[in-house]
DNA sequence: ATTATGATTGATTGATCAATCAAGCCCCGG
DNA sequence: CCGGGGCTTGATTGATCAATCAATCATAAT
């Protein structure tokens, strides 16, 4: 896992801090060159064209989130449920010594490059994946705190859309309160399950034991009042 | 509210689509020009510049959210708790009917644009404050499922940030079933609060009846690994 | 009919964009 | 000592960018 070459290394990181503050097509290469100072030359012996430098920018955030996320997620409790928190705090961070203006530089790009950029699109969902799948491994160790029934993928996606949602909410607001306001109604609701998970199925709820995470019938939302043909997605 | 100009709206128009499929800065004023049917010196006669653009088209964001977004949630259902998931189904619907590669047009720009255009910004707050304020709203019509002393605006921003959240990861992975989860966890919470609120608050969870919305400590997360001076963020 | 105002036309500007490439440099093997 | 491949240099390309503006058109008020 030795850096290939401390040129490399060095647009890469730079590229990833410019992506992260301005977006992917908003960062210009020059811009990336004179940073990092390096010549454009360089920059295009290590990739072809700012396509790949996104590749690897994405893959570098892919190789950074085991050592600079999770671990420090896990070195701060040996509490698995506290570990899910601790790992949202390390975001919280992020956004504080950033003024809310820095959150997941993985989302950032997700939301603005769509699916225009296949290859693009794979790595983040890699990158989300790994993250969940993470939670995931916390959540079953936590499994005496979490009822049997309670489906832990889906949780783990949970925690990730109240990270992604309130970093998103926290940066339009310049505050950190909407953050933190998710998350405190994320703790809610794992100290909700713990107490269920504690009392006796047939008693918690009456007869309705596991309703309460069946999937409910969509409801059909009403057309919008203007039927002038406006199609708004 | 009439319109102040056809064509004004249909650059608008244009360029909100354009926007929220490629983002701001991939846009280029060629392309509205070209799709609206309208040539530069029209555009720049009702905007001074691309920011002008931007702000107008979050303006329209904020006057579409009531008619296309939170009449058509409630008019899904008459039951508050309801309503907020049929505000969720409208986002599932807009993800469902573009292969999800489209979701909250504001969300997108909230992303890329982070705070280097503050009016901007102010306007995505104040859209994202107007849709959670509804959410409180019909929040506060449940009073009777839900317990006393949870805090609204809190829940609103979880449900803000659940679609948002949801939204992303559905655009990464290609499918609407992170959407979902994270949808379907929400619909367990919102049960659990019911199931709570319906208990005598006595013998609900003994002596930490309030405890299950306090703010915890924050645990303070390890240092990376790596001490070469890096900086994530 | 005359004038005023708002809206539209579309060629054009200079700046910036991503990307190219011939030339040279450095270092290591032979 | 030579040769060659990995790496760097930096001027340069054509394309595209946001933005400008003098001229023209449409409409309505006077």
């Amino acid at each position: 896992m030795t850096p290939k070459s401390e040129t490399r290394e060095r647009i890469l990181e730079e590229a990833a801090r410019l992506f992260h503050e301005q977006g992917y097509s908003a960062t210009g290469i020059s811009t990336i060159l004179r940073r990092a100072g390096v010549n454009s030359g360089s920059l295009y012996h290590f990739f072809p064209g700012k396509d790949a430098l996104l590749i690897g920018v994405l893959e570098r955030h892919l190789g950074l989130l085991e050592p600079f996320i999770l671990l420090p997620a896990e070195g701060a409790s040996s509490d698995p449920i506290e570990r899910v928190f601790a790992l949202l705090e390390v975001y919280r961070r992020g956004l504080l010594v950033s003024g809310c203006t820095r959150g997941c530089p993985v989302g950032n790009l997700a939301l603005e490059l769509g699916d225009r950029k296949p290859r693009a699109r794979a790595l983040m969902n890699e990158y989300f994946a790994a993250w969940t799948g993470r939670v995931q491994t916390w959540l079953g160790a936590a499994d005496d705190r979490l009822p049997a029934q309670l489906d832990r993928e889906s949780l783990s996606r949970l925690v990730l859309a109240v990270m992604e949602g309130g970093v998103m909410q926290a940066r339009a607001a310049g505050s950190i309160d909407p953050f933190d306001a998710a998350v405190a109604q994320l703790r809610s609701y794992f100290r909700l399950l713990a107490s269920y998970s504690r009392r006796e199925p047939a008693e918690a709820f009456g007869s309705e034991e596991e309703s309460f995470l069946e999937p409910v019938e969509a409801a059909e939302p009403a057309e919008a009042a203007d039927a002038s043909g406006w199609r708004y997605w």
